[in-house]
DNA sequence: CAGTGGTCTAGACCACCAG
DNA sequence: TGGTGGTCTAGACCACTGA
């Protein structure tokens, strides 16, 4: 059996990080540096509490933060505990190259396409504008290492990003370049399916003629309910999938 | 511009249901009977909170599971509104029985293989059980309408679902076994992806041979981290999809 | 500037679980 | 029966937003 596992120094009034953070920190901190290994008890709530100086719903605040991630494990009368498992970072709402660039990859970025055109019927009702408006699309190939894993097409309503280069999209992912542009994107639609590749997107994603791709469908919103994006990718099946956790709530 | 809008009655407190619940649900059913149209502003959480009853951390709370749904944007310095975007519901950690049943089509199950095995090497790291365990191997055809929608294998260790029997599994869904019978799942972790379909199960899912299936495989934990089932399932691609919803945290 | 949600406190009582 | 998390209260002050 595991004991009991606690924290014993103070949070740092000082700081500007909200209390509850800075104790989600620490234990998240605690979890993945292997001191609290899976199945650990935490002390109680009360006693965490005292022992970082903080009240307990503070305390509560951040362990709920951490149960909501699937971290750990709130049980009435039992106590709180680290997960016994695993847990897959779900599906975020963050670029393909974040994803590939945290996973220690290297991604690169081929722009094959990059020009303003009138919104297509495809992404008319996707992105809410009248057919014919002015949107950006590009295309992108995404490789990690030598061999593609993502052929995709996006529409920008125009606006969203001026000034926005070629170049910027070869350089970081496109969700990057958002954030970085004071976009904050808040909820994201999608769908995800399979079917042959055509013959072009075979050619590009270097498979044999009719081999399956997986798809995604994209719309992004910001925090005022704006459609961002609009994205419609392929992945080669055979050197791509979709891993995610789920969490009961 | 929407006007601010307000719930007028206050909670039950002679229920059980706790009173952040009774909110939420209350605010839900506002949203999904239309009176709080997408964009609507809800008075502030002061407001409501006397509007109810009840004291403002209790508002917050209920406002806050909402938000984490997506059904609702907490704005600092603006208030909270209703989502402008409709939100699709997340692949929940629940059966594609459910799923379907929830839309309303009309799933049929057809049990092909129901069986107590050797636990084979595929299922053996997943499950965490010692190779050669006794599992129960059991393998469904899901059909929604006439058409065959899904090729689903699943392995249990045993003990999981004493008494489980083939009919069981053609008159409800696997996920609602387990509730039934007490097992609480917490967390699952899966992986999507596609291949083209074997002759099995291209005939199976009345597919010509080549075709592509979405795939999926998925290991679920009850909530002290026991392994309590896995599934390999295939999909028609032209036929299926997966939709879902992702919420900025 | 006034109004909003964000954070925090120090209590209280309850429902659930193990031994 | 004792300990746990679940719920709830009535305050307080702060940071951010828009006019």
């Amino acid at each position: 059996m595991t004991q009991p596992e606690g924290l014993d120094e103070a949070v740092d009034r000082s700081s500007p990080v909200p209390l509850y953070y800075q104790v989600a920190q620490r234990i998240e901190a605690e979890i993945e540096a292997g001191r609290f290994p899976p199945g650990t008890h935490l002390h109680n709530e009360l006693t965490l509490a005292e022992e970082l100086g903080v009240s307990r719903p503070t305390v509560r605040n951040a362990i709920s933060h951490l149960a909501d991630k699937g971290l750990l494990i709130k049980r009435r009368g039992i106590g709180t505990l680290v997960a016994p498992v695993q847990v897959k970072r779900p599906i975020a709402l963050s670029s393909l190259y974040d994803d590939l660039h945290q996973s220690g990859q290297r991604p690169t970025t081929r722009v094959l396409a990059f020009e303003t055109v009138p919104c297509p019927s495809q992404a008319v009702e996707a992105l809410c504008l009248a057919e014919g408006t002015a949107v950006l699309r590009f295309e992108r190939l995404r490789l990690a290492g030598e061999r593609p894993i993502a052929l995709m097409v996006n529409f920008l309503p125009a606006g969203v990003l001026p000034q926005l280069s070629r170049d910027d999209l070869e350089r970081s992912g496109l969700y990057g370049l958002l954030r970085g542009r004071g976009v904050r994107l808040h909820l994201a639609n999608q769908i995800i399916g399979a079917r042959r590749a055509d013959a072009r997107e075979a050619r590009l994603l270097e498979l044999g003629s009719g081999a399956p791709v997986l798809t995604m469908r994209r719309t992004a919103y910001d925090d005022a309910g704006r459609p961002v994006e609009y994205g419609s990718h392929a992945y080669p099946a055979e050197r791509y999938s979709f891993e995610m956790s789920l969490v009961t709530r």
